[in-house]
DNA sequence: TACGGTAGCTCG
DNA sequence: GTACGAGCTACCGTAC
């Protein structure tokens, strides 16, 4: 069934007739930066199973050569291309990947995804995976080395079933198997931080909270993070506050925001200082002795088929200039981004069709603008960029669904504008005229929501989604095809650097804006590609309008944005 | 004291 | 009749 070779020579005159193989790992833990490969489970078309013993050499550099030029398949090829690439084993990341798991979620999206589960529902086999928990760091057991022989043998049976049952050249499938090498990359090249600078802020921070605490503690006896002294507090001072369900006083933001004394402003500005204060300790914490971040990304842990970004999550970043200069550039390289402006409008009036939003498009009218002037009544060449800002979630608002009522506070609340409920009726009504195949298109998801109870919706690539609101059949098809497009062109861009061996890496990507690190020598070159592979990638989803997309070089975030 | 849910903040 | 997707933390109530 299988063979144990550990002698490189052995395995290159093996595997080196062969251009597929299938690969799986076992591994002492989840964390490819912290955790070891055990084994390394190879197997070509056709031939018994191969297993290397990693503990059995000094360094998985040398297996390098036998991933060359290889197109790859896997059973969840984030999770193993981690592991590989964090053993030294860098020529995976130029392979062609295949990847059973995302397959299953982009053919099947309603099933589970697991090895176990999708080989029971093709291949009717049930595969045990009691072996997977067991410990892989002591000297290994024939049941495990069976085991991890038995998951390859069954990869290849189950890529061979898919292949047969769906088209595996389908774009959305290729597009997500093309981003894995590009996602572990970023994760395992980091994103550079300016330590020092950030040891400045921090103690800034800390000092300016610290004077705010014992300020309190003086002047009134409170402990800034005691709920209960900041309400007695204010209530001596003659204010009433709301209590909560179970009859304390509340000291909520919501409340706070409301009350015009000093305690209350104190309150509030140390728990901001403290919130921010929290971000820095935690990008400290979280980066390496290389000075580098190295968060996780998700490819495919959100409905509508966004990236997501954990430990830290680097696409949430406070706009500030404080954080955004913080993120850096490595010596001798610098840092470009590139975004898509008004993307999701853009592709909503793709997606709907809608004559006049493309037409506006083609005309390079701002639509935020456009949207603020006729909320304010002010003249479009007069709204400035503060006021266009506040046009953003209106716009998303009507698109994705927002009531008059919620329009209303939403227009009091940030524009000052007071609008009662008929003016902000009267308003959609004008959004709505403004642009009828979007007003179409709402109208049909409202009624074919409540006639079905949940109905399919699908992005412009052909990813499929569920919703049960209406809110959400609005947004996911929308926001899914934002994420086809950002995800497109991550493919382009890490294929064609390759091809072209220029040394630069993704670092973030933020939804509708992709930032790379790369030499200086080649910046021009590599920004000029990043470009060109955004404008590609718009031009296959929405080729009805133009897609403008805009570049920076820096040598931080704060420089680029 | 530990855990789970929520509100509120950051980003898009 | 409903503006959406994330991650992270402080806070609050509950269980032990």
């Amino acid at each position: 069934m299988f063979k144990v070779i550990n002698n490189l020579e052995e395995l290159k005159e093996i595997l080196s007739d062969y251009k597929i193989l299938f690969v799986d790992t076992e591994t002492t833990g989840l964390n490819p930066r912290k955790d070891k490969i055990r084994l390394v489970q190879i197997k070509a078309p056709g031939v018994e199973s191969i297993i290397i013993d990693a503990f059995q050499l000094k360094n998985l550099h040398v297996l390098d050569p036998i991933f060359e030029n290889k197109t790859l398949i896997f059973h969840n090829a984030k999770f193993d291309l981690s592991f590989l690439v964090n053993s030294g084993i860098n020529a995976v990341l130029k392979s062609k990947i295949h990847d059973t798991m995302i397959a299953g979620k982009v053919f099947e999206p309603e099933k589970s995804h697991s090895l176990k589960n999708m080989v029971k529902d093709h291949l009717s086999i049930h595969l045990d995976k009691e072996m997977q928990i067991s410990n892989w760091n002591q000297e290994l057991t024939k049941e495990q080395l069976e085991y991890a022989a038995k998951d390859v043998i069954f990869l290849e049976k189950l890529f061979v079933k898919i292949k047969n049952k769906y088209n595996l050249s389908n774009l959305l499938y290729r597009t997500e198997c093309s981003i894995i090498p590009a996602i572990v990359e970023a994760e395992y090249k980091g994103f550079k931080i300016d330590i020092e600078k950030l040891l400045v802020n921090l103690e800034n921070k800390r000092l300016k909270a610290e004077e705010i605490a014992s300020y309190l503690k003086t002047k009134y006896g409170i402990s800034y993070s005691k709920p209960k002294e900041i309400a007695s507090a204010l209530i001596k001072n003659g204010i009433n506050l709301p209590k909560t369900s179970k009859g304390n006083y509340e000291t909520s933001e919501r409340v706070l925001k409301n009350i015009e004394h000093e305690i209350a402003k104190q309150v509030l500005e140390i728990r901001k200082l403290k919130k921010e204060i929290d971000i820095l300790e935690n990008y400290l914490i979280s980066s390496d002795k290389d000075g580098k971040i190295h968060p996780t990304f998700h490819t495919w842990k959100t409905v509508s088929g966004r990236m997501s970004c954990e430990n830290p999550n680097i696409q949430a970043v406070p706009r500030k200039k404080e954080f955004r200069e913080l993120f850096i550039s490595d010596e001798d390289k610098v840092l470009i981004g590139a975004d898509y402006p008004q993307i999701e409008l853009r592709i909503a009036a793709v997606y709907t069709r809608d004559k006049n939003m493309i037409e506006l498009f083609k005309k390079g009218i701002d639509l935020h603008k456009l949207i603020v002037s006729k909320v304010m009544n002010i003249p479009y060449e007069e709204i400035n960029e503060e006021l266009r800002q506040m046009g953003k979630p209106v716009n998303f608002g009507a698109l994705y669904g927002m009531s008059a009522k919620k329009l209303m506070e939403y227009a009091r609340n940030v524009y000052s504008v007071n609008m009662n409920y008929d003016e902000a009726r009267v308003f959609l009504k004008i959004y709505k005229e403004t642009y009828p195949q979007i007003a179409q298109w709402q109208d049909m998801t409202i009624r074919k929501i409540q006639k079905h109870k949940k109905i399919q919706v699908k992005t412009l690539l052909g990813r499929v989604m569920t919703a049960e609101r209406y809110t959400d059949a609005l947004n996911y098809p929308i926001q899914g095809s934002g994420a086809d497009l950002i995800k497109l062109a991550i493919a382009y861009f890490h294929s064609k650097k390759n091809k072209l061996n220029l040394e630069a890496n993704i670092v973030n990507v933020i939804h509708d804006e992709i930032i790379v690190e790369a030499k200086k020598e080649t910046s021009e070159k590599v920004s000029k590609l990043l470009k060109e592979s955004m404008q590609w990638a718009a031009k296959k989803i929405i080729p009805e309008i133009p897609c403008p997309v805009e570049v920076k070089i820096g040598k931080n975030w704060q420089e680029i944005k």
